[in-house]
DNA sequence: TATACGATCACCT
DNA sequence: GGTGATCGTATAC
């Protein structure tokens, strides 16, 4: 018998940003391979990215092609493209009009990571998804989820997990234009865990 | 049309 | 710890 994995629905997304960001720790992200296979990993280590006010958020100059997705309804994924090669993968939060979201900057490996490590050419199992570039490429994430829809589509969605988990927040990380940007403490991650993309605090 | 740069990573010393 | 890769986007001309 088919048996439907529940996932977190648009109300989760709905919330304060800061909320989602904190609470996305702990939770699996699933990512259904085009031939039916899974992989997964606990979100460890998130950004928030809050409205046009925030000067490091996409946003911050108003709505374009490119951060268009951002503006729109919660619980939507928006992929973007940096520095010529790496994408990163964000989940829209906060409703429709105000532009907000949350990084995805690391993962614990759960299911899949054979997969993971042909993705990830063979790196180290240390490394195959600690960083939002990282995990994009582990997880076979690009543009084309730019815009999908983690509520209701089969390939890419959130599925509730562990709950009271640790949390330990600190400054964003490759923020440089802005001070105050750069101090605001919207990075949220599980202390001591292997897999958090760096050490800095 | 031209140019500067970025929510990164891998590899070097 | 330092730096080159590499290109879509925004902004300026």
């Amino acid at each position: 018998m088919l048996r439907i994995m529940a996932r977190l629905e648009r109300s989760f997304f709905l919330q304060d940003t800061l909320t989602v960001a904190r609470a996305l720790l702990g939770q699996r992200l699933v990512r259904v391979l085009e031939n039916g296979q899974r992989l997964a990993g606990i979100i460890v280590e998130t950004e928030a990215y809050i409205g046009e006010e925030d000067k490091a958020c996409h946003a911050a100059h108003g709505r374009t092609a490119r951060n268009a997705v951002m503006y729109g309804p919660p619980g939507h994924a928006y992929v973007y493209f940096i520095y010529g090669m790496h994408y990163c993968l964000n989940v829209v939060t906060e409703p429709a009009g105000f532009p907000a979201a949350v990084l995805i900057r690391a993962l614990e490996p759960c299911e899949g990571i054979e997969w993971m490590r042909l993705h990830r050419h063979g790196r180290p199992d240390s490394e195959l998804t600690n960083g939002p570039g990282r995990l994009c490429q582990a997880l076979a994430i690009g543009r084309a989820f730019n815009g999908y829809d983690l509520c209701t589509g089969p390939l890419l969605f959130i599925e509730p997990g562990h709950t009271n988990v640790p949390v330990a927040c600190s400054q964003r990380v490759g923020i440089s234009a802005d001070e105050l940007a750069k101090e605001r403490p919207w990075r949220f991650f599980v202390p001591d865990n292997p897999f958090v993309s760096t050490l800095k605090c």
